[in-house]
DNA sequence: AAATGTCACAACCGCAGTTCT
DNA sequence: CAGAACTGCGGTTGTGACATT
């Protein structure tokens, strides 16, 4: 019942794959196409299994590869898409014409994940981490107290925490952290890599408020 | 110059969905 | 319809190249 299996696994070779491999098996993929990977190996001559040619020709062989690093607007893209699709790899690589879904998830593993983390964004949730959040809550506090220093024309030093400021507009400090963590809230359920590049309109927009 | 660490990428493994007998 | 094989996908590992100590 059912069929012969793909490959017995044994005398295959694994690893690395030589350059007289990949030329028989690109001659034989352009001459004959595809119909069957698991007859690929044989009838290309090669000691290989259906599975690994397959992938070896994806990722390597296909004569419509773009190879090179992919641009940094290729990664905005990525991380935009990331954001919509998750850890879909081949789904983001469809998107990209001449990118594997491998190339693609090495590149998100080694490059744009420590690029995510050093501008304090989850790569998993693509939000604000909790140590980049007190940062942004800090640098608002001085934008506010800059803020009230230029509209009262007050001539004290600036105070870097809102709860030892001094509060000028008579508003509670509970009240003014409430509508910051409303403010920071808001950022993390929308933030995507868009969003980052949209936090001095918020910052003005928090401001207008007042 | 040697040892060690880090990075980038190719390849493998296991699983899930699909196809075939 | 059941069960086995096939295919494609995502996670993980292995390894060579390069950088740092």
């Amino acid at each position: 019942m059912g069929r012969q299996p793909c490959c017995d696994k044994v005398g295959l070779k694994r690893g690395p794959w030589t350059i007289e491999e990949d030329h028989k098996l690109m001659n034989f993929i352009l001459n004959n196409g595809i119909h069957c990977w698991r007859m690929v190996p044989k009838l290309a001559g090669l000691l290989r299994c259906g599975k690994s040619c397959r992938l070896r020709w994806i990722n390597y062989l296909r004569p419509d590869l773009k190879r090179g690093v992919l641009s940094e607007a290729e990664e905005d893209q990525i991380i935009q898409l990331h954001a919509r699709l998750g850890n879909r790899w081949s789904k983001i690589a469809s998107h990209f014409p001449g990118r594997t879904d491998n190339e693609i998830k090495n590149h998100w593993h080694t490059r744009i994940k420590k690029r995510l983390k050093i501008l304090g964004l989850d790569p998993v949730t693509h939000t604000l981490v909790e140590q980049k959040r007190k940062e942004l809550c800090g640098s608002l506090d001085v934008g506010l107290w800059l803020n009230q220093e230029t509209t009262n024309s007050n001539s004290q030093s600036p105070s870097l925490s809102l709860k030892d400021s001094p509060n000028p507009m008579g508003e509670s400090s509970s009240m003014k952290e409430d509508s910051i963590q409303k403010w920071v809230d808001s950022v993390d359920s929308m933030l995507s890599w868009d969003g980052f590049n949209q936090l001095e309109e918020e910052l003005l927009f928090l401001e207008n408020l007042q």
